[in-house]
RNA sequence: GGAGGGGUGCCUGAGCGGUUAAAAGGGGCGGACUGUAAAUCCGCUGGCUAUGCCUACGUUGGUUCAAAUCCAACCCCCUCCA
C-alpha cells in the first residue's frame, strides 16, 4: 500500500483514527491543494463531554495541525429534542438556558484543543440551534424530505437494527437522521464544509448528509469515521466505577484523569499513546517497545501527555507529583482530594465509616462498614478491620491532617477546620 | 378495537402465599498474586452509629395472621389479529 499524499489523511491513519472514508482518494488529494473545511457534531445534554468524545476531538486537532478548518458543532438544537439513539430513557427535557449553559462550558475542553478565530484555519464553534429552531415543517418536507426515500432510510443500520430487534422506532427518531443530514447541508452552505467526521456508529447518518448534499444543492461532500476505541479487554472505554470519565476538571479532577490513563492496559498502550496524545511516532514506536514492568514508563508518558493536552503542563506536572508521593514515595501528598471537618467534631471522635463516607471513599456509611469489614480500609496507611472503629485528632498526622484510603488506588484527606 | 404475554435490585433474569433484602450471571467495590497492568482465585454488593428498625418487586386499593407471590382497577411495554 503507497503512503498518502495529505499531511492530514497520513496522519489519521498512522495514528489510528480511520475507519471507513466516502472516497479516501479524493479527500487525500484535496488535503493536499486546499484547505478543507469539517466538522463533528456533540450534543450538548450535559456540561461536560467525556473520554468518548475524545477522538473525534483529536481528529479535529490534527485536521488544523495539518492545515485545515475544524468545525464543532453543537447540537443545540437536537438537544431540545433529546438524543433518541440508545435506549428508550425518559428523555430528559432541558431548557433553552441549561442547554446554552453547557454549550459554554464545553466550548472550553475544545480551548485545549483548538485555535479558535476569524482566520481561513481558525476552528469554529456553531450550534445547530440556529438553523434548526427556526424550520417548518411543510417547507421542510418539500425542500428536504422529498429527497428521501423510505426504502432507503430503511436499510439504514441505525434503523435496521432496531427494527429486526423488533424494538420501537418513533418517527420522531427515524426523523433524526434528516434533521443531521440537513446539518451537513447547512454547513456546506454556509462554510462551505465539506467534510464530516464522527465515530463509526455515525456512518448512515453521515451518509445521509453526503446524499443530501448531492441532490438539494449538487454538492460534493464527503465522510468519515473513526473506529469505536474499546480496551484491550474488550469494554468500552471511558465507563469506571465512578461513571464517564469527564473531560471538564470541575466533574473529574486532573489528578484523576492522570490516574486513568496511568491505569491503562498494557495491551493498549501504544494504541492510546497513538490517539491520545501529540508524541512523534518514534517516540511512540520506542515506548510501544518497553517490556514488561517498563510499560509502566510508557504509561506514565502517557498521563502526563494526555492531561497536559487537556489541563495543562501544570495541572499534569502536578498530577504526576502527587501520584509519585502517593504510590512510590508512600508521603502523603497534599494534592488528593480534600474534605474539611470541624476540629470540634474530630475531638469527639467520628465513627470511619461515617467519614469514609464524609471524604468520598464510600457511597453511603454502610459502604463504608463493608469497606473496613473487607480489609480496604486505612488511616494513615495503616489497616483499620474494627468495623465500628472511631477516629478522633489523635490520627492528624505530621502534615496536620489525616490520610484515608479505600483500597490501594483511592486516597483522600481530611482537614481539621 | 380484539386475543395473548409481560413490568423484580445498577443491568440481564429466577421466584409465583410464610424459611425472600429476594436465586444465578454480569457489572462494581474490596482482598490475594503482581508492575497503580492483564488473567486467575476469594469476599462483599438497599438505607440507618444497627443482635434491631426502615424502605424495596409498575401504580392504587383489596383478600389474608402473613403478599414480589392471590384478587380488582389503572398505567406502561411486547406479540398476533383488525
Amino acid at each position: 500500500m503507497s503512503t498518502h499524499k495529505s499531511e492530514f489523511i497520513q496522519t489519521l491513519v498512522e495514528r489510528g483514527f480511520l475507519h471507513q472514508c466516502t472516497d479516501l482518494e479524493t479527500v487525500d488529494a484535496r488535503a493536499v491543494k486546499e484547505v478543507i473545511t469539517a466538522y463533528v457534531g456533540y450534543d450538548a445534554t450535559a456540561d461536560s463531554l467525556h473520554i468518548g468524545n475524545l477522538v473525534s476531538i483529536m481528529m479535529l486537532h490534527w485536521l488544523q495541525q495539518t492545515g485545515h478548518q475544524p468545525i464543532v458543532l453543537m447540537g443545540g438544537g437536537t438537544t431540545k429534542v433529546g438524543d433518541p439513539s440508545g435506549k428508550d430513557e425518559t428523555r430528559q427535557i432541558l431548557t433553552d438556558e441549561k442547554i446554552n449553559a453547557n454549550i459554554s462550558s464545553i466550548r472550553q475542553t475544545f480551548d485545549s484543543f483548538l485555535t479558535f478565530g476569524d482566520g481561513s484555519q481558525d476552528a469554529i464553534m456553531v450550534n445547530n440551534a440556529s438553523w434548526l429552531d427556526e424550520l417548518a415543517y411543510i417547507p421542510l418536507l418539500r425542500d428536504i424530505g422529498r429527497h428521501f426515500t423510505i426504502n432507503r432510510m430503511l436499510t439504514f443500520d441505525s434503523v435496521k437494527l432496531r427494527l429486526d430487534r423488533e424494538q420501537p422506532l418513533t418517527f420522531l427518531e427515524f426523523n433524526y437522521m434528516i434533521l443531521q443530514a440537513y446539518d451537513f447541508l447547512e454547513l456546506a452552505k454556509r462554510h462551505d464544509c465539506t467534510l464530516q467526521m464522527g465515530g463509526s456508529d455515525q456512518w448512515g447518518n453521515i451518509i445521509n448528509g453526503i446524499e443530501l448534499g448531492r441532490r438539494a444543492d449538487e454538492r460534493e461532500l464527503y465522510g468519515l469515521t473513526t473506529p469505536l476505541i474499546t480496551t484491550a479487554s474488550g469494554a468500552k472505554m471511558g465507563k469506571t466505577a465512578a461513571g464517564a470519565v469527564w473531560l471538564r476538571p470541575e466533574r473529574y479532577t486532573p489528578y484523576d484523569y492522570w490516574q486513568f490513563w496511568r491505569n491503562t492496559e498494557d495491551a493498549d498502550v501504544g494504541r492510546f499513546l497513538k490517539l491520545f496524545t501529540t508524541l512523534p511516532m518514534d517516540e511512540i514506536a520506542r515506548l510501544d517497545a518497553l517490556q514488561g514492568s517498563e510499560i509502566n514508563d510508557a504509561k506514565k508518558v502517557l498521563a502526563n501527555a494526555a492531561t497536559a493536552l487537556l489541563h495543562g503542563d501544570d495541572a499534569a506536572r502536578e498530577a504526576a507529583e502527587t501520584s509519585e508521593k502517593t504510590f512510590e514515595s508512600g508521603v502523603t501528598a497534599d494534592g488528593l482530594p480534600t474534605t474539611d471537618v470541624p476540629k470540634a467534631e474530630l475531638e469527639s471522635g467520628i465513627p470511619l465509616f461515617a467519614l469514609l463516607a464524609r471524604a468520598g471513599l464510600a457511597g453511603s456509611n454502610g459502604e463504608g462498614r463493608r469497606l473496613i469489614k473487607g480489609g480496604g480500609a486505612r488511616v494513615n496507611d495503616i489497616a483499620i478491620a474494627e468495623e465500628t472503629a472511631e477516629i478522633s485528632s489523635d490520627s492528624i498526622n505530621d502534615d496536620g491532617v489525616i490520610k484515608l484510603s479505600a483500597g490501594k488506588k483511592r486516597h483522600a484527606l481530611i482537614r481539621p477546620v
